[in-house]
DNA sequence: ATTCTCACA
DNA sequence: TGTGAGGA
């Protein structure tokens, strides 16, 4: 039994108890969101909720930082590398509008794409977002680009 | 008790 | 990345 997205995508975890799975702190929780690597739920009350798929993206991410030594800058660029107005299917007219289609180094998520397919569905909505939170998944991405 | 934002000896 | 103030 595979999980499903809806599994992976429950916000479920509050900051402090994400920070103690992942032995992080709360900061650096808020930190990776500052600065564009994760897109954490928000209550209306601003409170943070985490999913599983959050928790498997940061280790991701703590994994590239520790083991193979790149940047929170250099993660960035990873992500900016994503090819979403493929994955989501962007239409001429809606990348030649489109500020991240046109030269960005920072993830897609970063942005509100209001002016194409994106609409206005928040990113966390957005497959681009959330079938990339395990690290195998954008290897497999960039090996398929590559080829 | 927790979380949030903002600032910084 | 850490710590603390000030408010909710």
């Amino acid at each position: 039994m595979t999980k499903t997205d809806s599994t992976l995508d429950k916000p479920i975890y509050t900051i402090s108890a994400a920070a103690k799975l992942l032995n992080i702190s709360v900061h650096t929780l808020r930190m990776y969101e500052r600065e564009g690597l994760i897109v954490p739920f928000k209550k209306e009350s601003n409170q943070r909720l985490y999913s599983q798929g959050d928790i498997d993206r940061i280790n991701c991410i703590r994994n590239e930082i520790n083991e193979s030594k790149i940047s929170i800058n250099g993660i960035k660029t990873i992500y900016s590398m994503i090819p979403c107005w493929d994955i989501v299917k962007c239409t001429k007219k809606e990348r030649e509008k489109c500020g991240f289609f046109n030269g960005s180094n920072l993830p897609c998520w970063t942005y509100n794409h209001n002016q194409n397919i994106c609409g206005t569905k928040t990113c966390r909505d957005c497959i681009v977002y959330s079938q990339y939170s395990e690290c195998n998944n954008v290897k497999e991405l960039i090996k398929s680009i590559a080829r």
